[in-house]
DNA sequence: TGCTGTGAATTAGTTCACAGCG
DNA sequence: CGCTGTGAACTAATTCACAGCA
């Protein structure tokens, strides 16, 4: 049996997958439970167990037939293979609403994300602290980020100048953008974009609530508290 | 021309696009034009014009040959498609540093989404006010939704207990949920769930970042090779 | 026996390519 | 002509099903 490593052609969705297995592993392991089978993982997670066993085959063979994965063994692996096994410097630029509450958010440290400065160009702004950051000039982007070197930024500023910010965080050696702002971005071929769009979501979920679209139910005047 | 709706059939990614589209045609508006071409809205949008005009096609027909599309009149269409030519009640539960940044989420508004009640579980939060909105006690959500009749609810609550809070959304006529706890839901055929994970997205653009992957990072089989 | 790892089959989604209408 | 709408071809992703190993 020649394994392959088909490591040019891993699919997307196994990606985020792997982040949702490493979060089970990491549970299991609290629980002191030392290994799993695919179909436990199923049980879990709501993936098929095939899916998960595929996923990892793509990186190599992780588990033992008949018994199952060694949570620790599998746990690291996975850390490598996203690598989060050591800390991945994060820029965040906007400090508005979200990018305020993003600062909090716990599952940076978790995963070995740690944001290393907050930035903003409204001046009003600039200068003030947020959970340890100082917010500073975005204009500053390019010098700063030589000595942070952070390769992953995230955008959450408006929809308007976004790509402006965008091309100076490429020329700032970014080469990996979560965008919050709903515009498509334009980048050179090797930086990757992803994004979150609550339009998006929201409209989806809008499109299955009350079934059909000829929908004859009437929406009841809606009060607000 | 058989105009066949194939509503039963639309690819979720179709729903998405739509919402991208609406957001084009809102600023071509803006901007006076009247009439737009797949080829023009793919330059936009960054979307294939095969692939807009295919999503276009699950619902209708909608241009017109050798033209290309009335722009109001497809803003239009998009927006009774998506549900969202009328308002949709909205509740959020969780009004922690995210559920909190959502509230004053201006995009809400664009899409006629409106957030009609923010809950929280936490008694030192229940009565407070964010965005004109009054923080309601978790507990009352089944009765205070026979009021409001939302159908779509925003989970913004710690991984923990998230399921319950779940079951109880269902109990409470909820069809529709955007979890952004880390965490896989259980909930009944008829009730949609989309997930927004940060992590997930990090763990992507990680992956990405310092080119391919080391070799040390595929782990061979030990026996072979 | 109970599990993994993986080709094969299946299903979903995208893009091509062109007939046909305005 | 220039464009849409769509079957057909293609590509991607998921799931099945089973050989083979501990």
């Amino acid at each position: 049996m020649v394994t392959q490593f088909n490591q040019s052609r891993v699919p997307v969705p196994t990606l985020g997958r792997l982040a949702t297995y490493l979060r089970v592993l990491m549970d299991l392991d609290r629980a002191k439970v030392e290994t799993v089978s695919s179909a436990e993982m199923e049980r879990q997670t709501g993936i098929n167990a095939a899916q998960f066993r595929k996923d990892l085959s793509y990186f190599g063979e992780f588990g033992k037939p008949g018994v199952g994965y060694t949570v620790l063994d599998l746990q690291d692996r996975i850390t490598r293979i996203l690598k989060i096994d050591r800390r991945q410097p994060v820029i965040l630029v906007g400090a508005g609403n979200l990018g305020s509450a993003l600062v909090g958010y716990p599952g940076f440290q978790e995963n070995q994300m740690e944001l290393v400065a907050v930035f903003d160009n409204n001046p009003a702004k600039v200068g003030s602290v947020i959970h340890n950051l100082t917010i500073q000039d975005f204009r500053n982007v390019k010098e700063l980020n030589q000595q942070l070197n952070a390769r992953i930024a995230i955008l959450a500023v408006p929809a308007v100048g976004v790509q402006r910010v965008a091309d100076e965080l490429v020329q700032s050696g970014v080469k990996a953008i979560l965008n919050f702002a709903p515009a498509t971005l334009k980048v050179p071929e090797d930086v990757v974009v992803r994004n979150v769009s609550f339009m998006q979501e929201l409209a989806v979920l809008s499109y299955h609530t009350s079934g059909r679209m000829l929908a004859s139910d009437v929406v009841p005047p809606a009060n607000k508290i």
